[in-house]
DNA sequence: TACGCTCATCGACACCTGTCGATAGATGGC
DNA sequence: GCCATCTATCGACAGGTGTCGATGAGCGTA
């Protein structure tokens, strides 16, 4: 039962996610660092993509159909599409293909990680 | 003892801070918060501005000096300056000018307020 | 006043990214 | 098999932004 699509789609594994993001405040941040977490916040810095977030966190049973996303956020299919690939490239969502819909849930994990880097 | 300079580098009000940034995952976001959340996220999303604030919040007395911020970074001493003003536009340093020197403290209330917005 | 030092601003450039229409791929129903 | 539906990808374009050198504005000192 070979895995067909391994791409890079998937969430980010648990160790990226725990290894990644040392506090801001608590300790100078090396450039390496630095990089990591300006990548991780600029993710947030999309008000679509704060806005898809908040839809998947508040839809019934925490997931949301890509399908239900479009007409709310008053983008186009294709401009939607993007930035929930890019949340889930991100680890902040999981997509789950069931026929011909995707279904994406949060990772509220991947979010602590985040806020704790903001933790002095 | 009139404020002779009133300008926008000013730390921002704390009505704006507080008013600022519901919790992303708490309840639906419109679009003019979600603007709000995105630009503030925008700003930390940079590495030279997330070492800034880990340089100011680590040094002696919770101050730094500009002058002492340029050759850490290895960047042009016009670009720390565009940073160092981004964040204070941001409300996420206050800038104090002595002398010939401009002094910067981290304002932490700011970087509270952000990390609440990821709290579910 | 004249000079040197610190910092901010300006103008320009390259790069990144959000956006769209068009299109391709996949799935289920007829 | 054929078609409709849902989603992802592609190519292109406009706007934003990080970067630099050059320059200007303040301040302290000689």
């Amino acid at each position: 039962m070979a895995v067909v699509k391994a791409r890079s789609e998937e969430p980010m594994d648990v160790r990226e996610i725990t290894a990644c993001c040392d506090p801001v405040l608590a300790a100078p941040l090396d450039e390496a660092a630095a990089g990591e977490l300006a990548a991780a916040f600029r993710v947030l810095a999309d008000p679509v993509r704060l806005r898809l977030l908040s839809l998947v966190a508040n839809a019934p049973g925490g997931e949301l159909c890509a399908c239900d996303a479009v007409e709310p956020l008053g983008r186009s299919q294709p401009t939607v599409s993007h930035h929930l690939s890019v949340l889930v490239e991100a680890g902040l969502l999981t997509r789950e293909k069931r026929g011909r819909w995707a279904w994406f849930r949060v990772v509220p994990e991947r979010l602590a990680v985040l806020r704790d880097a903001l933790s002095g």
